[in-house]
DNA sequence: TAGATTGTTAATCGATTAACAATC
DNA sequence: TAGATTGTTAATCGATTAACAATC
């Protein structure tokens, strides 16, 4: 059974646990009931004892010399990620960007819903997309608080991206993540993760940089 | 001057340095040409050691008791980090997600110019996004010799993934941003980053589960 | 029982931060 | 010179990994 209190665990683990999650998932539509942490490393590209620290931290799930029920840990995890549950969650900024967030299909076959998109231009305002509404911003608030929204993501240019943040926090969201490429400042206890497009490829960038004139040791 | 040969610094310096780029550049073009690691910490949220010591790992660009001059540092962190140039990038997946790519303004800004999509759709191939042409999958390796590509995003259903990443790399790609959900198996001198935006959510709804039950701490 | 594999402890590795001598 | 701020060293903090006793 997942374990409560348990204390703190890197940040990290969480993002593994989802990956988990995913593979065992399939593992049991494949029809495979029991694998150990060895045999998922392996096909997850992490170490053993990584796995089952990871998991250490929630509980005691598996069997000494039988490894882990795959249906059970799959239970088990779904349930520690919050993913027994379907999730409201509202896009900002109807742009190219956030309609395509919009129809991602990953999101709904993982319990996040999109109900609605906000945005201010006259243009886009009304229309839907795939069925889902594009509303002014000024029924922000009403809408979060008629649907119990909590979680939102933000595709809006970068210089209105602070301002949409604070508008989410005073309108009762609680978990916000982000693509514009800025740093969102919040209340304590809204949780924000930051996902900067750009960063990414000049991280790339860097490395094809370093590729080009051997200048520097670089990535481990 | 940017330093030769130094050694190898923590994964996240990079990142870190594109962000400092960012600001610096802002600050440059809002004529401010001094700035002390203190402030532009406090601008960033990152603690002024943090910043020399990042910056340490490719040169002196500070003077002391002075700060940095924001235009010599600017023009040193481009350098650094291969934004001197412009890069052609190609986007695999003419999907929502890669249309969105395709027209997203802030990576031509930052000079990564998105010169094709692919995809094997007959529906999609043979259109354009905004002046950029959706060409077929098995004009790939010739597309990339011709327009001396190194930088490929993809933008493939998780199933495909793989499939194409090992086109990419035949066909003589260096670095990958991937979108797919899956972790991808590439030779040694490939560089791959991936962003799981069903991870980011779930992370996320981990939390509000938290919040919900009370029962893990949490995120440090 | 013998073999396998867990859960956990301890060792290692890596990244951040504080502190301060060097120096503009 | 006196004050400010760098670049760097050393201390701290956090995350990963190896190793192994516990046990199915």
């Amino acid at each position: 059974m997942a374990r409560i209190n348990k204390y703190k665990f890197p940040k990290t683990t969480i993002e593994r646990l989802s990956y988990y999650f995913r593979a065992l998932d399939e593992l049991s539509k494949r029809g495979i009931d029991t694998i150990s942490s060895e045999a998922l490393g392996v096909k997850l590209n992490v170490k053993s004892s990584q796995i089952r620290k990871d998991l250490s931290y929630f509980g005691d799930f598996g069997k000494r010399g039988m490894g882990y029920d795959v249906k059970y840990l799959t239970k088990e995890l779904r349930y520690i990620l919050g993913l027994d549950r379907e999730w409201p969650v509202i896009v900002m900024g109807a742009g190219h960007f956030g309609i395509a967030i919009a129809q991602y299909t990953m999101f709904k076959k993982h319990g996040f819903n999109i109900v609605a998109l906000f945005d201010v231009s006259e243009e886009r305002v009304g229309k839907d997309v795939d069925g889902i509404k594009i509303l002014h911003l000024n029924e922000l608030e009403k809408f979060i608080g008629e649907n119990n929204v909590e979680i939102a993501i933000i595709a809006v240019p970068p210089n209105a991206a602070q301002d949409v943040t604070n508008l989410l926090v005073d309108a009762g969201i609680k978990a916000i993540l982000n693509f514009a490429p800025v740093s969102l400042k919040v209340e304590k206890d809204v949780r924000v993760l930051s996902v900067d497009l750009t960063t990414k490829l000049e991280a790339l960038a860097y490395y094809m940089s370093y590729t080009r004139d051997k200048l520097w040791k670089v990535f481990s």
